[in-house]
DNA sequence: AATTTTGCTTGTCCACTGTACAATAGGAAC
DNA sequence: GTTCCTATTGTACAGTGGACAAGCAAAATT
């Protein structure tokens, strides 16, 4: 399981380590968002040579993206116990996966769209949602199918929401995007019309802010109860049937 | 509606057009993917300067992968009649949006990630969803609320199956990946272990294809079901309540 | 027919990116 | 003290997005 505990020939790092450079990067991305991050800024951030990011980094950018989409989903994934009502842990997963993403709102691109897949394989979550679907009774194939149906579940929500929006002058933009939104015709969008004030800005492709600054929590709690509900009243079928 | 059909001045377009730019962008990611994506390669696939692009799109690479993006999905959003069922015309878009993109696989990030929200407004599918889910008996905060959930369910999936695996040298990296996944500890990891056949390739973070080539029918037709359902239920829940 | 207005292309420029490569410094093992 | 390995400094290059200034072509206005 561990690595070597030989003793290591060669210099020590002065100046860098593993940790450290992927705590950076997370630092630029939350500050300046993915546009601002290149492997540049952070070596300027940690007062180094720019190449000497890659001798942490052997695969350059990507890698370091990775290991940043990483750490910031650290612990994310809730214990599992037994007895645990699988629906009450999917729930906390969903949430928490959320959670941790708020905090870190401007990696939620990496994550939904770069990597997951490969980004280090994450065994620990893969075996703990199929223990929870297993333990709810899904089987064989089945059980495939409610897998990967909760792992794009739990990604789809928030990675929409805290999706981000132009940041060359937002102000202006926002105030222009709400007036062409208000402009919509009445007739031929009576329902946009009708439910104009809960739209927006609280809804998707009607809003000019992201989730990081305007949460949309209510469609979160719908769209998790709704997928328990659903994944529940699928097993219910496929049992009887 | 229409723009103004006052005879223009000043010069035609010879060479460009706006569609073309947008139609040789999309050819471009479908062919190279994203990162082989550039306005210079633009310009060089239509034998133009680079800065001509930037007549066309003023605010540069980013409008015009809204505009890449927004092509792709082009008559995704089904018609809507009176009497449809809602439950299969969520179905039905859900579908048609997953169709759409594993013709353009590439452009997913894009969606996923980038835009949606703003990508010049799409005001047909907002009226069409919310009139799909007021017929289902939505209304007030509850309807905004099922609103955003199924925007958010509609990507969801999509955005994760066709999420780009590492292109470098595909084979070897595969070939890596896998034997990493066998190598799993059977005794941590006893559901991985048992499964290990239906998951491998088969299951998000398992695998080492992306959907375009590897896709995941069944659990997209589970995630669909399930979270039809799942409305289906809530509905009925608060509808009682 | 001349003029003006606008649309579009050409070409230049700059700061910046990712990363391949070579050279070097520094400490541990032999 | 030599060797060997690791960590970091440097150098270099091709490519990027995009600001900018002209130039050129054609249609509408006069």
């Amino acid at each position: 399981m561990s690595k070597e505990d030989a003793p290591r020939r060669g210099r020590r790092n002065d100046q860098l380590d593993h940790d450290q450079i992927v705590a950076t990067a997370l630092m630029i991305i939350d500050r300046d968002g993915l546009d601002g991050f290149s492997m540049r800024e952070v070596a300027r951030a940690l007062k180094v040579y720019p190449t000497a990011i890659y001798w942490y980094f052997k695969s350059g950018k990507n890698a370091l993206l990775a290991a940043v989409a990483s750490r910031a989903l650290n612990g994310v994934t809730p214990a599992l116990h037994l007895n645990d009502d699988w629906r009450e842990w999917i729930r906390l997963l969903f949430r928490q996966y959320r959670k941790a993403l708020s905090e870190h709102p401007n990696v939620a691109p990496l994550l939904g769209a770069q990597l997951v897949s490969n980004a280090g394989v994450n065994p620990i979550l893969v075996e703990r949602v199929l223990t929870a679907l297993d333990g709810a009774g899904f089987r064989g194939a089945a059980l495939i199918d409610a897998y990967n149906a909760v792992l794009a579940a739990m990604l789809g929500y928030v990675t929409l929401e805290f999706a981000p929006v132009p940041r060359d002058e937002p102000d202006s933009w926002a105030r222009g995007f709400e007036q062409q939104l208000r402009e919509l015709p009445s007739d031929h969008y009576p329902l946009i019309h009708k439910n104009f004030a809960g739209l927006a800005n609280r809804a998707f492709i009607m809003r000019w802010e992201s989730g990081s600054t305007a949460p949309l929590d209510g469609g979160f709690e719908t769209y998790v109860e709704a997928f328990v509900l659903g994944l529940e009243a699928k097993l219910a079928k496929q049992t009887m049937g």
